[in-house]
RNA sequence: GGGUGUAUAGCUCAGUUGGUUAGAGCGCUGCGUUCACAUCGCAGAGGUCACAAGUUCAAGUCUUGUUACACCCACCA
């Protein structure tokens, strides 16, 4: 027995210390290959290198940790892997920043130069995140640790470009993509993010060429009229019908352009005719294709105009369009502008407004890829929780458009595509080509672009275990078990991992994928810099403890929903573990010198079996829950248990036996209150692994780690006598507790108990001691019969038992009257009730015979209540006026 | 425009396949304890279960519609 007083409180801090570098330098983390045992395997999603962590950070990474420690107790071979992610435009971004602080530029450094510097920056600041995950005590195998960028995984890119190059499903087009002219790069389609901003729709007149008509067009962007190369109308538009075909001018540039008729014109909006710009514009880029319209590019790389007027060249876009639409006034072109709402595009990084461009980029194609992808998870082979996000899947899976993969950044995985100087002919491979092109040519030149850093993310769970090697680790890991992530990037990443893991490796990258919402503050709003009402995890573990935080987190948790976080949780969080701590405090003193291997199961006594079973009970409970990732209720369903049914009902059941040294059932009641806590910790541990570490310490100080402690287990146990048993007991002191209270009897005044009843006796004898710790008991009495029970007494019963507490001169006959006529009506109440439906002929016929016989069965008890209560009543009010 | 989700006590949320005075934790108020506990026990206030209609013997629970909020997709220039 570890005799080591423990502290008056938990020192977060010390234990995180110690703790973490136990089971670290144990190697508890470290999984092993080993086909002995089932393989648990979790992939972090790989946080980015230029992040800090957040509240968001703190939540997935716990929830992780939660599951990867069940699991590793319950004996699977579990492998968490970390690990990071280069982000390509945040990193590239602060990089840029950073040596403009220096005076210099990328073109400046140029591309090696830049890479070097972007490298340092990563060996400086890349690791924060990682060293701040350690702080949370997450689990992580940092012997397997990755990075998107690393040797071995960037190679797993190469392969996997190549490899989709030469089945076609890559290739490069030239397309109207979407340009970030702040980050100087494309974006993929779920990178643009809309946004409504307040704006006009200008009204522009074109006419023909001989005046004999015109056609008014309305817009939102008169600066790209420039570039208008069509008018369109819808071809069932009778309005217009008769102008199909023949031409228009556009003002300023006065080209002359056709009219066309295409079916994507709604008639109904604007002027029903729209100016065709395919070089900004998705629809008018599509229609323009189809009918053949030159593209003419309006706005450059960096947003400003183009040379395709001189007086407006290099004009920032709100400038061009004030001075365009200046222009068209003095033209006398410009009908009308009206107030108008419209989304426009916003760079999901930078915020900044996305260009429409046209632009040669390579692309991926999705259909072949989606089917099968989409097919896993109706079959089943991947399963989402929660469920109905698979139909946000399924919906964005078959609409989904090619995947823009080039980026214009330096920080990435070079795209291995190499151009012919002389013909352009390209080749996609690993290295340069030493042949010479089929021109004659043998100066071949890499791309310049790097790929979208989601092309390295989607591979993450098998590029991570040296896929395409059969690496044991991949044979033996891969498939992995669960990806736990934030519900934002089911598109961005999971659907992508989907795909990409069921074409490289044939398999599925995870059989379950559960999505968390995000966190908001007390009043539901996004936590933003701007808002200042982030918390910082960090803060937060300085002040309450990392096992505070994750508590904090956990607590109330629901998959469905965002989560609503506020300090209030910490100090939930702080008061639960403070209970934990004293409560092991206190068993740890209390069975102190006991024998506990004196223990003998056949002297259990009732409140010990009743224990064990909600105990089982709970094992049950929090397992299952745990399994099926509802965090929240698996923490409250422990909360609960350890809280009332430990702490406030069992401790202080045994709290006689403990203190009586001749007890002869000490053995057992210092048994089952040490396994109780032993289980208790156990389930908690993936919740608070520290402080549930050091009590274990304290509790089992000759066994291994509590992190790899084995998973409590539900045994099968007969106790339902005694488990009834002491739930009676329970009724009788919290109405014995509940009485006193109303009446405000001092608890220093003891008073006897007289139960009558016919098979309880036994029982309620035995029981006297706990009726006297916890019922203000002086003695307990069991009786057969009412007989010769005093008149002048408190009367508390139920169907199995009742219980008479003399007044003495505790209470007035009077009070006992007042509080008996209470309960009078209210099971006056509830007969009436239970009268009613049977009454109701509808109910007896059709609601099932069961149904029926339980009211007829309520009403019977009722009235039993009832009619001894009256004779009480009688009896009293006979007595008073006596 | 299409879709998804949420709406229950001051706050955070439970409420199983519809079954009968709607629950927990926290907070608040009062009383009492201080014998492991920055405690604990008991009680109280506080709910038209968003609204409306319907199905049913019976609706917080099912159906339809409405409203509010959140999010996703689409992009009518």
């Amino acid at each position: 027995m570890n005799t080591t007083e423990l502290d008056k409180y938990f020192n977060p801090e010390e234990a995180e210390k110690k703790w973490y570098q136990i089971w670290n330098d144990g190697g508890y983390f470290t999984p092993h290959v080993n086909t002995g045992k089932d393989p648990y395997t979790i992939m972090i999603p790989p946080p980015n290198i230029t992040g800090k962590l957040h509240l968001g950070h703190a939540l997935v990474n716990t929830l992780q940790d939660v599951v990867i420690r069940m699991k590793r107790m319950q004996g699977y071979e579990t492998l968490w892997l970390p690990g990071t992610d280069h982000a390509s435009i945040a990193t590239e971004a602060k990089v840029v920043d950073m040596i403009k602080k220096e005076g210099l530029s990328k073109d400046i450094l140029g591309r090696e130069g830049f890479l070097k510097r972007a490298w340092e920056w990563k060996e400086e600041y890349g690791g924060t995140i990682i060293r701040q995950l350690k702080k949370l005590g997450c689990s992580c195998d940092w012997t397997r640790e990755r990075f998107t960028l690393d040797e071995g995984l960037s190679k797993v890119v190469q392969k996997v470009f190549i490899d989709l190059y030469n089945e076609g499903l890559i290739y490069k087009g030239e397309r109207l993509v979407n340009w970030c002219p702040f980050c100087h790069s494309t974006l993929s389609d779920i990178e643009v993010e809309y946004e409504e901003e307040p704006s006009s729709l200008w009204y522009i007149r074109y006419w023909a060429p001989d005046k004999s008509f015109y056609l008014d067009v309305a817009t939102t962007r008169p600066e790209t009229m420039l570039g208008d190369t069509g008018v369109a109308v819808n071809p069932s538009d009778e309005r217009f019908a008769k102008y199909i075909g023949k031409k228009v001018v556009v003002p300023i540039v006065n080209r002359e352009i056709e009219v066309i008729a295409d079916p994507f014109v709604e008639t109904e909006f604007g002027t029903g005719c729209v100016k065709i710009t395919p070089a900004h514009d998705f629809n008018d880029f599509n229609a323009g294709k189809k009918h053949g319209l030159e593209i003419l590019k309006v706005i450059d790389e960096d947003g400003l105009m183009t040379d395709l007027v001189e007086k407006y060249k290099g004009m920032d876009i709100l400038t061009a369009r004030k001075l365009i639409v200046d222009e068209l006034q003095e033209l006398g072109v410009l009908v009308k502008i009206e107030p108008y709402t419209h989304n426009v595009g916003k760079c999901y990084r930078c915020h900044h407004t996305v260009e429409p461009m046209v632009s040669k980029q390579w692309f991926v194609k999705m259909e072949p890829l989606a089917k099968p992808a989409i097919e896993a998870v109706k079959n089943k082979d991947i399963t989402l929780y929660p469920e109905r996000y698979e139909k946000t899947y399924f919906h964005w899976m078959e609409n989904i458009q090619d995947w823009c993969i080039s980026r214009q950044l330096w920080w990435g995985h070079r795209i291995p595509a190499y151009y012919c100087e002389k013909c352009g002919k390209i080749e996609v491979a690993a290295e340069k080509p030493t042949h010479a092109c089929s021109c004659g040519c043998t100066n071949w030149i890499q791309d310049e672009d790097t790929l979208d850093t989601w092309f390295s993310s989607a591979l993450w769970p098998f590029s991570t275990l040296g896929w395409p090697e059969e690496t044991e680790d991949y044979k033996f890991f891969y498939p992995t078990s669960t990806l736990i992530t934030g519900n934002d990037i089911l598109f961005f990443w999971v659907a992508r991992m989907i795909f990409s893991a069921l074409h490289q490796t044939g398999k599925i990258p995870f059989s379950k994928v559960v999505l968390h919402g995000l966190i908001r503050d007390a009043q539901g709003r996004k936590m933003s810099k701007s808002l200042n009402n982030g918390i910082d995890p960090l803060d937060v573990i300085r002040d309450y403890g990392a096992d505070a935080l994750r508590f904090s987190l956990v607590q109330g948790l629901s998959l469905e929903t965002d989560i609503r976080y506020s300090m209030e949780r910490l100090d939930i969080a702080k008061a639960f573990i403070n209970k934990l701590w004293n409560s092991a405090k206190f068993v740890l003193n209390g069975i102190e010198g006991i024998d506990r291997s004196a223990y003998n199961k056949a002297n259990l006594q009732p409140e010990d079996k009743w224990l064990l079973t909600k105990l089982n009970q709970t094992i049950k409970d929090v397992t299952a829950e745990l399994e099926t990732f509802e965090f929240g209720d698996a923490l409250q369903k422990l909360y609960d248990f350890f809280w009332n049914d430990y702490c406030s009902w069992y401790i202080e059941m045994v709290k006689p036996r403990l203190y009586d040294e001749n007890c002869k059932t000490r053995a057992e009641a210092a048994y089952v209150l040490h396994y109780g806590l032993s289980v208790i910790l156990k389930l908690m541990h993936p919740f608070l692994p520290f402080v549930t570490e050091e009590l274990y310490e304290r509790l089992e100080p000759n066994s291994k780690p509590l992190i790899v402690a084995e998973w409590p287990k539900a045994e099968y146990l007969d106790y339902k006598a005694d488990y009834e048993n002491i739930e009676l007991m329970q009724y009788f002191i919290t109405s014995i507790r509940n009485v006193r209270a109303n009446m405000n009897i001092q608890p220093s005044r003891k008073t006897n108990l007289i139960f009558v009843t016919k098979d309880k006796g036994e029982f309620l004898k035995a029981a006297e001691p706990i009726f006297m710790k916890l019922g203000f008991a002086k003695s307990v009495e069991v009786r057969d019969s009412k007989a010769g029970i005093p008149l002048n007494a408190i009367n508390i019963e139920n169907m199995d038992a009742a219980v008479y507490i003399p007044f003495e001169d505790l209470v007035d006959i009077k009070a006992e009257i007042e509080r008996l006529s209470a309960e009078k009506e209210k099971y006056e109440g509830l007969i009436a009730r239970t009268k009613a439906q049977l009454a109701n002929e509808q109910f007896v016929a059709k609601a099932p015979a069961d149904k029926v016989a339980e009211v007829k069965e309520k009403q019977k008890s009722y009235e039993t209540m009832l009619t001894s209560i009256n004779e009480r009543l009688n009896a009293l009010r006979g007595s008073a006026a006596a």
